[in-house]
DNA sequence: AACACTACTGACAAAAATGTCAATAAAGAG
DNA sequence: CTCTTTATTGACATTTTTGTCAGTAGTGTT
């Protein structure tokens, strides 16, 4: 007397594809709904599969939690390593430099990912922030020929902004009735005039 | 055979004391543990009174949230509205403009409130920062004697770059080793520096 | 002192969220 | 084709969180 109907054929990935189906899943929820939204239910949903696979493939939904924000982390590293800002260069490659890097940190995923590991103070997890900062940081300041001082409080500087006008720019600059945009204008401006003047 | 035993006295609060000692509470718990501790039972407990108690004056544990943003909110904004930021001073006052501003934006609980606010999506919410924000604009903005395009620029770029100091300065600042207060630091002279730049 | 009002509370109900488990079914190996 | 493996799942159990309600107890009034 048990008749499973088959309308829905089940879809068998591999283990990886299955997490990568999910975490995709899990951080579009995360960007367009914020974290609130990464209930298990909200998760197995928007990636198609039942509560349970989630589980299977990751324990709970604080691993899920945890994977995400190392795999976000790690999409932002990636793109922050790929930028070369000179500090000795000409001012063109510095303006191109940094445009890359409020571009990387301006996206509205990157605001969200910010505002939550803000929120999320459990040590373990910035653990993962910690590395990721660190991997930029010294790549980056030891590789560039300058005084590290000032490399280190232009990188600083930079990241802090641009973090800054990433997240609360546009919405800012909406309430005050600017247009799109013009925060990080205006930042780009003042730093790439504070570069110029440190350098001379 | 009923009998209750009475060691701990109820405290009585009026309706307005009682909500003020929840938000205090609500408030605490927020800065220090972020908004996913702000559970009924978690609100109820640091506030010393019943989980009942804390739904008898406001409803549900989302009007304690909404409550709890205004509340912080307003206070920020009667921070940030006791502000004199003259742009056409001299560089000495405006140096001290801006340092409170960045002071009453670079507590903790401002960090939290902001991170906060961007992963609230709901509108309904939103709309009690749209009107803070537009108070702070219209007051400030209309009444300097200044062209109002620079004064409007002047302020998206102080709030915006001291919100983002005071969220991630810190955190970044002391993941690249720089002593504390390093970011807010080097911002604020590239403001002064911005400002000088644009008042010649 | 008796009464009215209502802030307050414990016990319980309801809902929401997470996690468990045995059974099912897709894919490859023999 | 048969067997093994395991990704997948529905049904269920557990835990967590929110909300309800009837009764209790301060506070002021008459």
């Amino acid at each position: 007397m048990s008749i499973k109907s088959n309308d829905t054929p089940r879809i068998r990935r591999t283990p990886e594809e299955s997490r990568a189906n999910i975490l995709a899943a899990a951080e579009q929820l995360l960007v367009e709904q914020g974290p609130q939204s990464l209930r298990l239910a909200d998760v197995a949903k928007a990636a198609g599969v039942a509560n349970a696979t989630v589980l299977h493939h990751f324990g709970s939904i604080s691993a899920v939690h945890t994977a995400l924000m190392e795999q976000m982390i790690g999409q932002l590293v990636d793109s922050i390593m790929a930028i070369e800002i000179p500090v000795d260069a000409p001012v063109e490659a510095r303006a191109v430099g940094l445009k890359t890097l409020f571009d990387a940190l301006e996206t509205p995923g990157v605001a969200r990912l910010a505002a939550w590991l803000e929120l999320t103070d459990e040590t373990s997890r910035l653990t993962v922030v910690r590395e990721a900062v660190q991997e930029v940081a010294q790549k980056k300041i030891s590789s560039a020929g300058v005084p590290e001082d000032l490399a280190e409080d232009m990188i600083l500087l930079s990241v802090t902004l641009a973090v800054g006008v990433g997240l609360f720019g546009p919405s800012l600059g909406k309430l005050i009735g600017k247009p799109e945009g013009r925060a990080r204008e205006l930042t780009l401006q003042m730093l790439l005039a504070n570069f110029q003047r440190l350098a001379e």
